[in-house]
DNA sequence: CCGGTATATGTCGAAGCCCTACATATCGAG
DNA sequence: CTCGATATGTAGGGCTTCGACATATACCGG
């Protein structure tokens, strides 16, 4: 995944990516707090059920483009929080502009009106 | 399929279907017919697979999307040619809705600046 | 007339991915 | 002390895409 490439066979996947970057970009935050935030900002549009969101986390901490840190502060100590590398700015960077350049595309083959 | 809902989870399949139904809507035509003129009007970004097209049309054809017909026109017997139906032009009007709606808060998600 | 390429469609198995369900643990409210 | 919210993790089922295999005709160059 060192290319952030969007293209129609992976959308689903690089879709929530892109979703769980912007996140981490606003700051640091657990993955429950993701989940939460992002339902908030998009009014419910957005949502992660948890048995996708802590798998996809795992695998950005793998690519290095997220780093985890299990937190000892607060009465909760089983909290783990996460944020953005710089390779994982450099990447989310990249794939926002793929995900303009997909978009510029799909409407322009897909909504745009019949003539 | 009742419902042209634009999800994360079934983007890739949405993405797929509204193409085809696009490029429908620009008039009949048979499959391998369908992926020229898509990768054409794209200028090579979008391609299908046949191996993907093929059963999608077969899956549109058989929700009653779109309609196939065998024509012996033309030294090519085997070419079958698809056209939208009523049905399939409610749907693909709606379907252009849901992923305005869709790339609408994506954009807002994941595309703006951060402040 | 023969072979290769383009046209044209179809299917199967492998691989990838999301979701439901199961599993576990702490904390505050009632 | 029990229930719900917080918080994280994993396994299996199901759906989808893709490469490979399969088939058939038309056309063109040699």
């Amino acid at each position: 995944m060192s290319q952030p490439e969007v293209e129609t066979p992976s959308l689903t996947r690089s879709c929530n990516e892109a979703l769980i970057l912007a996140t981490l970009a606003r700051g640091a935050r657990h993955g429950y707090q993701i989940a939460l935030d992002l339902e908030e900002r998009s009014g419910g549009f957005f949502t992660f059920k948890h048995g996708t969101l802590y798998p996809i986390l795992h695998k950005l901490e793998k690519d290095g483009l997220i780093e985890g840190n299990w937190s000892n502060e607060g009465p909760r100590g089983r909290r783990k929080s996460y944020a953005l590398t710089e390779a994982g700015q450099t990447f989310a960077s990249a794939q926002r502009e793929s995900w303009r350049q997909f978009i510029q595309h799909f409407q322009s083959a897909a909504l745009e009106e019949q003539p």
